[in-house]
This record gives C-alpha cells, sequence and structure tokens, in this order.
DNA sequence: CACAGCAGTTGCACAATACACATTGATTGC
DNA sequence: GCAATCAATGTGTATTGTGCAACTGCTGTG
C-alpha cells in the first residue's frame, strides 16, 4: 500500500497548503492578481469571459478582480480588437514591470528552496511538473498556455 | 531567461489552483477535515494547539473544524494521556474508514492523470515532490511527519 | 422600432479565516 | 485551601474570496 500514486497524492496534499498558506503580501500584487496578470501576459488582451473560460472561475468574481486590477493600474480596457462586443484587457507597461518583479521575488524564495539541488533533478522537476500539470488540464479539458519555451 | 527554478515557479503557480480548485464535494469529507484528520491518523491524537501548530492555522479556526469533525463523528475528545490539560482528538474507527475511502477516491481520480507515465517516471516525480515539500518544510521550520515508509 | 441574446455588473449569501475577547480548568504562593 | 494566574480552548465579529441570481447595457434582427 505504498504505491507512488499514493504517496503522489499524499505530496500535493501538502504542497497545496505550502503554495497557498504562504501567499501574505510577498509583493505588491495579490495571488488573484498575479495569476490572472501572468495568463494575460502570455495569451495577449482578454476578456472577462475568456479569463472565465480559463480559470473556472465565476464571471462576478472575474469582473471583480479585473476591476481591481484596471484601478491598480496593472491593465486597461480596450476593446476587441477583432470588432468583437467584449472589452478586453491588455497588460500595462507598469504591470509588465510589477508582474516581473513579482515573479523574480517568487524565484529567489524558490531558489533557497532549490538550494541543494543540482540542476539535472531541478530539470528533471520542472519537467515533470509540466507533464502533471498538462495531464491534469487534458483530463479537466482546460489547457493552459505555457510561455513560448 | 528560462531557468528550471523559472520553470517550477510557473508550474507550481498552475499547481496550486489544479489542486485547490477541484475540492467540490468529492466525497464526504470537507478540504479541511480531510487534511487534519490525515495528519491525526499519521501523528495519533492531537490538540487543538498541537495542530496550530501544525498547520499554522488560528486556534480559533481549528476549534471551530475540529468541532464540526467531532460532531460528524470523525474524532473523538480524549483527555491528554499525559496529564496536560489540553483534550486531543483521536480519530475515530468510522474517521478512519472514511478517511481511508477519501483518499482511495483521490488516489483513482490521480491514476486517470498518471494514466500514460512509467513507473520509473510515477516513482520519480514522487521522490521529487517528497523532496521539495520537506525542503519547504525545513525551510519554514515546520516539518511534517511522513507514514512509516 | 421592439425584442432576443449575450457580456458584464451588482446585490446578496456563504465559507474559511484571523483577531480580540471570554471561558474554563489546573497550578501555585501564601 | 483559596485567590491569582496562566495555559488551552471557545465565541463574537470582521474580512476576503467566491458563487448564484437578478439586473444593465449593448448589438444585431425581424
Amino acid at each position: 500500500m505504498d504505491t507512488a500514486a499514493e504517496r503522489i497524492e499524499f505530496e500535493t496534499l501538502l504542497l497545496a497548503r505550502h503554495l497557498t498558506r504562504p501567499r501574505r503580501g510577498d509583493g505588491d500584487l495579490d495571488a488573484s492578481a498575479y495569476l490572472l496578470l501572468s495568463r494575460i501576459d502570455i495569451d495577449g488582451p482578454l476578456s472577462v469571459g475568456e479569463l472565465r473560460e480559463a480559470f473556472g472561475l465565476d464571471t462576478s468574481t472575474l469582473s471583480r478582480q479585473t476591476t481591481a486590477m484596471l484601478k491598480s493600474g496593472l491593465v486597461h480596457r480596450i476593446p476587441d480588437p477583432a470588432g468583437g462586443l467584449a472589452r478586453k484587457f491588455r497588460i500595462t507597461a507598469d504591470g509588465k514591470r510589477r508582474l516581473d518583479a513579482e515573479r523574480a521575488g517568487n524565484v529567489r524564495g524558490l531558489e533557497t528552496v532549490l538550494e541543494g539541488w543540482t540542476t539535472d533533478d531541478r530539470d528533471a522537476f520542472a519537467n515533470l511538473l509540466e507533464r502533471f500539470n498538462l495531464d491534469i488540464e487534458r483530463r479537466a479539458g482546460r489547457p493552459w498556455p505555457r510561455p513560448e519555451s
């Protein structure tokens, strides 16, 4: 009774705590803004509806979160370039700067966790994590774009 | 600009969503009960204060969550065997049964995600995940016991 | 023009959590 | 042996993130 799947189930349970708990005002971006902005940065301008589709959150939630991002200057609202009815949110220069800063801070923290890891172990972990996520997304029918790698 | 740490940062961000979002009444245990029960199952009876230490949550939160578990028959309250003042929560036979059922359900779901994975990949992922968690816990000074492995 | 349909917004409700204060039960100085 | 105290827990209230449902506003169609 100690299959890899059981171990993975256990470890992902713990990881979920580690990943969600420490989000305590690290940077100036709250968790939702960081995630949304990261997606918009990769994908280009997105509407509330597209964000809803991407995140599986309610449109009302996304509406509030995007409004907050708008007020805080992370994005601006633009008409759909394709002529559609929806407005889209495009990342601002300031938003991009703050996103990159936030990410750099996260990566710095991660580096201290990975201190004793060899390059091979890091690469292997990154690869397996990516594959795991892709398989979850495939199973959920909600694929997530990766940065051009 | 594509270090392993950056990729891991990105993927853990996504994983956090995948891990927390789908907790939608899968089984009869809510997320907190599953987590607490899992810890109590491994560690043996724990008090509210010990759970607070373990999870980094407020005692008030733990007090409510343990009360709910008590009412739902997952644990019972026992005096501290060491004679201390605190009461401890011990898992009940029913709680153990329901915990195992919940875990089995989770593992089944995980199996479908891991469908195309070789045994070696699964083992490697489990090992790296465990190491990652241990390093996070070490860094946070809050180690988590593993099941006797 | 009136209306059907859709994207977005706003009004509630609820769950998880934290903070501050109340309660309870054991310990100890006198 | 009792009052002061303290440690562990519980309760009241606020905040935050979220969902559902009802509403708004806009667009294209008859």
